[in-house]
DNA sequence: AAAACTCCGATTGTCGACAAAGTGGCCGAA
DNA sequence: TTCGGCCACTTTGTCGACAATCGGAGTTTT
């Protein structure tokens, strides 16, 4: 669901698709360099198309043009990564605040048997911490679509954020936060529950800031190994 | 300094800059068909160049594309408007409480120069209401700039929000709003001075869903008429 | 020996033409 | 008269080739 797009019609449709995946799961290093013409032949395409691509790959804030140079993947630095957060939770804050008025009290219920199926699979532990990874993002994404709202629904899901599929597939390893983040995602659904807006937004803001801290410790480790 | 592109490099680029602004001025009406072969020939160039612009437009949501059908015109509808105020209570919200942390003593001051001139400006009053209206979309980015975050000024500024200026140019005429709007804009330059970001990011919000309330009474006017 | 200039290869930017898909109108039959 | 199918036209999607630009290696000059 939260997959873009599932090979659609056009070429270069699916190429955005392919390039995105690629990018986002590291097979594509940060800062490469995209060659038009041999990632054309790759995929069994002209120029053109691929070209078209990349434009929107470039909207989508994965690859980095410069006129002349030719496109590159984006290289997620602590700055952006903290800026990216920022900006979650600002989105994620007010959808929550919105959901908690207009999401119905089946839609909430069905929250909370998500955060069920979560917690087995945390129980059930071990190999694919990724699933909670990306089941995380679906809860996220849940009450995006909670909030009735076109545009955030877009920034925080189809288009916007792959960047944050990318940041979660590099820090997938850390398991640490799986548990405190299941408890605030609860009490999250607690506050939609209550139809209290203003508190469930202050909470989706702390959870975020949460996350980020988590993030930005392991950055720093990683920068002290290196 | 809003104006997206200075007609740089490449004929794309030179497309996209074009056509947005055509698009945000209603040169080219709400939902009008863009037809490839037709704006390549008024822009001398050919295809290639300009599907790569629309592809652009598409990720700034001022056209939209349907496989095998061509582009339209974006159509600003009630809820599109009410959707985008809604993001922008939360970004400016943000950017506004992160800018009085951020700012420099001598921006704050140089924010309160600017809003000196407008005020020149409406008391000259009369013609170039617009003029303010372009104007407040300046004190609004150089709060994003005050944020020192580099996505939410993109998205506040050069890329997201052409749709602002878009909705802007359409409900330019109702000049009532610009004096209220100014003292807001003072009393927020106060929490930024105070560095109080927490009641920065509270009047941006208000200052926001006022204008969106007036723009709202506005558009139910024009569909009474209509 | 270091810096700058020049030329060459590679890559991007652009164009025109071809193929496929969709749209609308026209004709015929019920 | 109206509905349905067929056909032609328009428009989009795609490709291959040409031109402009950039980066780098080699050479020359100070």
């Amino acid at each position: 669901m939260l997959i873009p797009h599932p090979p659609s019609g056009t070429l270069s449709d699916l190429a955005t698709h392919k390039l995105a995946q690629s990018i986002v799961t590291g097979e594509l290093a940060q800062g490469q360099k995209l060659n038009e013409a041999e990632l054309a032949e790759r995929f069994g395409m002209g120029r053109g198309p691929l070209r078209e691509a990349l434009r929107h790959l470039e909207g989508m804030r994965l690859v980095k043009r410069t006129p002349n140079a030719g496109a590159r993947v984006v290289v997620l630095d602590r700055k952006t990564l903290s800026d990216l957060y920022t900006v979650r939770e600002a989105l994620e804050g007010m959808a929550c605040r919105i959901a908690a008025a207009q999401m119905s009290s089946d839609e909430i219920a069905q929250l909370g048997t998500l955060l069920d199926s979560h917690e087995t699979q945390i129980a059930k532990q071990g190999g694919k911490v990724y699933a909670q990874s990306e089941g995380d993002l679906d809860f996220h994404y849940q009450i995006a679509r909670g909030s009735r709202n076109q545009m955030l629904m877009d920034m925080l899901g189809s288009e916007q954020y792959q960047l944050l599929r990318m940041c979660r597939y590099r820090t997938s390893r850390n398991a640490q936060r799986t548990k405190p983040a299941l408890n605030q995602h609860r009490q999250i659904v607690e506050a939609l529950a209550n139809r209290d807006g203003e508190l469930a937004e202050l909470l989706m803001r702390r959870h975020i800031q949460g996350a980020w801290r988590s993030i930005s410790e392991m950055i720093d480790k990683e920068e002290q190994v290196a």
